[in-house]
DNA sequence: ACGAATCTGGAACGCTCGTTCTTATACGCC
DNA sequence: GGCGTATAAGAACGAGCGTTCCAGATTCGT
């Protein structure tokens, strides 16, 4: 063996991971990255590889981890209006926390999708997977009888996934909670 | 006076506009304009100031003549539902068609809000304005009796703003029309 | 104690960028 | 004809970027 590391790598890519939210790929140098980090320029290399690896890590690392907590909050008996309420919630107070970062992955899509095959592929598959965990969700809650029988879960799966995206951009932009809350508690009304 | 400009002002403009709103500011070099839009480096300069300049000229552009395509859509005396159905399938349709390069606005949000204040005002400005044309249209609606009384055509008027947000950044990452579709028809029960 | 791996700090390289400058040519009006 | 402004093509500049390399110090396991 060898010296050990002296810094806790998943909490340096989460910070690495902030910077890159606020203010996106380009616009994070390497050195804003070594300044703010505390970490030296070559341990980055070393530990992350260069700065589109360490960018697509950090992106991985936090769909995984905003998929998992979709998945546990999801995983509840509650009617499912008072859970996806929740959900929108949370996400609302979240993101709007520290100056409305907004949503990493939609700032990827909107920033690199067209110059990043990678980041298209993860895009595609994170919002598979959000809708699939809804679909499965509210066909449940069908089943339960909270949700009519005329309606497609798909298509609603669909439909709050692309009301989360609206809801990221407002809130990097303009960061009127009120008014996001405002509007997620609107878009439940297609359960009705 | 003297020699005549050999291009149209307007036209390389919205040229300008499309190549940025497809690759992002950023990612636009200024070769890259001076290569792709048949005009000199000189005469760029000479005529729209430098990169920046360009960009805000471009999107002010594209405001403008979004928001008056949105105003005379929406003078119109057809049915509420109708008219935003109309509405937003010429949006998607529209987006979608130079292989979805998304809303240049929305895309500006993402990508410069947090770097460039007037940016931010722009986007501000013309969120209250979108807005504001549709609060007054469905405020009209409902004393026509075509929305409830107890809906406040303010916080419609924000939903949909905010859907169309999220239907632009899906449109630029995935562009599966038919799915944006789906959402627009699912988003006018906000209505009933 | 040795060697392997890590740390820090900074210099260096090669490239691209936005911008300015240069040179030379073409056009339109007085 | 000449002045003013447009054109084209490209050189030049200064800055910032991502990345690599280097030198020296530190910490660990054997």
């Amino acid at each position: 063996m060898s010296r050990a590391k002296e810094f806790d790598e998943a909490e340096v890519l989460d910070q690495a991971l902030e910077l890159f939210r606020a203010r996106g790929f380009k616009h994070t140098s390497f050195s804003d990255l070594v300044a703010e980090l505390g970490v030296s320029r070559q341990s980055l290399y070393d530990t992350y590889g260069d700065k589109q690896t360490l960018y697509h890590s950090a992106l991985k690392r936090y769909l995984a981890s905003g998929l998992d907590g979709i998945r546990r909050k999801l995983d509840d008996d509650a009617p499912i209006r008072e859970l996806l309420s929740k959900l929108f919630e949370g996400m609302i107070a979240g993101q709007c926390a520290n100056g409305s970062p907004g949503c990493l992955m939609v700032n990827s899509m909107v920033e690199l999708s067209p110059h990043d095959a990678d980041i298209r592929a993860l895009a595609q598959t994170h919002a598979r997977e959000i809708e699939g965990l809804f679909a499965s969700r509210l066909s449940a809650a069908q089943r339960h009888g909270e949700i009519a029988k005329s309606k497609d879960p798909v298509a609603l799966a669909r439909y709050f996934y692309h009301t989360i995206l609206g809801l990221a951009v407002a809130s990097r932009a303009r960061g009127a909670k009120e008014n996001l809350r405002q509007t997620a508690r609107l878009s439940l009304q297609v359960l009705d």
